[in-house]
DNA sequence: GTTGAGCGTT
């Protein structure tokens, strides 16, 4: 069972490389991806992790949420499904 | 510095 991870408060410099081996210490990472703003390709300061088992997702939400890293006070939790800004093509 | 984006029906 995967599970979606919101990571917040991260520092700009952080890397994806980071936040996947912060992760992969309680389970497999299936993708991790920071998030850039499209329009300015400036960092908005957060990213999005998915593991390949909720249980471990859930340890590492756990273990991580608070936690420092790289300076900052990390915010882990489970991510909130995305929505679309444009009408569906399917309206 | 706090819950994507893209591709087109992922």
């Amino acid at each position: 069972m995967a599970k979606k991870i919101y990571v917040g408060n991260m520092n700009y410099r952080t890397t994806e490389d980071q936040l996947r081996d912060l992760f992969a210490q309680y389970g497999t990472v299936s993708s991790a991806n920071i998030i850039i703003d499209r329009e300015t390709h400036r960092p908005k300061g957060f990213a999005f992790v998915e593991m390949e088992d909720d249980g471990a997702a859930d340890a590492a939400i756990s273990q991580l949420d608070g936690k420092e890293f790289d300076g900052r006070n990390l915010r882990v939790n489970e991510a909130i499904a995305k929505s679309r800004p444009v009408r569906s093509y399917r309206d």
